[in-house]
Formats: structure tokens, C-alpha cells, sequence
DNA sequence: ATAATATATGAATGTATGTTCATATATTGA
DNA sequence: TCAATATATGAACATACATTCATATATTAT
């Protein structure tokens, strides 16, 4: 790995070189990254951020999230396709109706920490500057 | 709230009465759902996520972090100001050089909350199928 | 089997986004 | 001031994605 790092140009010149192996030390490798990303893809929209919010209360069937949601059916569906897929949600089937429900404590936690980190005093407002003008 | 869901044509045949209402009180606004959806799409790339990763082992430059990633001076610029803007990373400023950090607690909590759930024994390889076959 | 209902899914479309390329800004040294 | 270096940024392009519409599948009741 030092090696490589040995046929760069700039090596000698402007390279933190302990700095630069530390952190190639411990990066996760592709794969890990790419699962990673697609796991906070799922939460990366409103749309299903305010699903994994109506199922913090408990489980919900497909035709009750899409009235909570104001979402069409269909919509739902898709997404909850998605989620599924990353294991953020799990279902039963009881009948015709399909009851959702989040899966693991994940994804409670992953919630509750990004709330965390929008209410920080330092964050409040500051990413809304997108949205708001 | 209640006096919307009677407006619905489905109310009284197959709508879960109280697990709606439930839900639709615990459920967060929307403007806390778009905010929470930026701060996770954040996290929903590959070189966004490796560029966290590079940092769990302390601060580095631009430069640095380029070559780390292999990515160009321009590609990680983008990206670190995307993650500035939402509060992930933060910098200090040394005559020309930028040192980029890790902003808050919740970087590295979600970070690793992220990388539990993928290694959960009952979703190793799941989600993998999509880029996988 | 047929009708009705609950959910899932494929195709299409408009929009968002990651990277590249070119260039701008800022700092240092001569 | 001028050259060199570190970083930032705007425009363009290719790709990904959320929703809609139409339709398929599955279950229940008659």
C-alpha cells in the first residue's frame, strides 16, 4: 500500500504521508462503501423518511400508510419495495392485507440520530438555506 | 386531525382507525422529513461515504483526500462541499491548505450505525443481489 | 368461475445528481 | 507584480430515481 504511494508525483513534495496511510488503513473497502450508501439511499427521500416515520408507531398496512402519507398506492408500494430490498422494513401477510413494520433497531436508531443532528443547535436552519432562498 | 379521516370514502370499510391516527400523530412535519432525507442523502454516495471513512482517521487536506480516494481535485471538492453544507465535515484553513474533519459526534454514530445493520447476519448479502446478479 | 379488493410491478417521464472540464479565487514565494 | 500551488465553482453531460399510469397477481366472497 506505501508503495503505491511511492510512484505518485506530488509524494515528496505536499503529501501528509503519515496522514495518508492512517486513512488508508482504516477506509472500508468498495463494497462496504457501496452497501453503505445504498442503506442511507433508502433514507436519502421525504417520502420514505415519512414512512419509517408513520411506522414508528407501529405497523401499518399498504392502503393505510398511502392515506397517512397522502401518497398514491401505487407510490407506496414502490417504495416500500425499496426499503424491503435494504431490510428497513419488514412485512406479515394476513389475508389480502399486507402489514409493514420496520425491521430492525437500525433503523429506529438511524432515525433518532439524524433527528439528533438536525436539532443540533450548531445545524438549525443552516441546510435549509437550500429550500428557503 | 379525526374529522379528515372521516372525509375518506374508505374510512369506515378498511382503514385501521386508530393505527392511522396513531401514526399521524407520532409522524414527523415535513419540512423535518426533507431536512432528515438531505442529511442521509449526504451519506448515499460511494465517494461520499469513503470520503467519511478516509476522515474516521483524522483530518486531511484536499489534496490528500484526492489521492486517498483517488478521485479528482475537482470530484472531492464537490462532494465536501455538499457534506460542509449539511454539517457532516468540517475545516480549518492553514495558509492554502484546507484540513477537512469529521464535524460532529453524529458523523461517525451514523457511520457506524450503517455499518451494523449491513453486517447484521440477516442482511449480509441481501441487498447485494442488486449489483451482484 | 366471476367479481371485488389489496398489493405489486413494468414502462415512461420529468427531475435530481456525480463527474469532468475549464476556470476562478486565494495564498505563498520571488 | 508575476508565477506557482491549493482549493472552489459553474456549466454540461450522463445516469439514477420518484412518481404516474396501466396492468398483473393474490386473496376473499358469491
Amino acid at each position: 500500500m506505501a508503495e503505491n504511494l511511492n510512484s505518485l508525483k506530488c509524494m515528496d513534495t505536499h503529501i501528509h504521508r503519515e496522514a495518508v496511510e492512517r486513512s488508508l488503513a482504516a477506509m472500508v473497502d468498495g463494497w462496504t462503501a457501496t452497501r453503505l450508501a445504498q442503506v442511507f439511499a433508502a433514507l436519502s427521500d421525504p417520502s420514505r423518511i415519512r414512512v419509517i416515520s408513520a411506522l414508528l408507531a407501529g405497523e401499518l398496512c399498504v392502503h393505510d400508510l398511502a392515506v397517512v402519507l397522502g401518497m398514491s398506492q401505487s407510490a407506496v408500494s414502490h417504495q416500500l419495495r425499496l426499503l424491503r430490498s435494504l431490510n428497513l422494513v419488514r412485512y406479515r401477510k394476513e389475508g389480502r392485507v399486507v402489514y409493514y413494520s420496520l425491521d430492525d433497531e437500525h433503523v429506529e436508531q438511524l432515525f433518532r440520530l439524524g433527528l439528533e443532528h438536525i436539532r443540533h443547535p450548531q445545524n438549525i436552519g443552516k441546510e435549509s438555506s437550500k429550500t428557503d432562498g
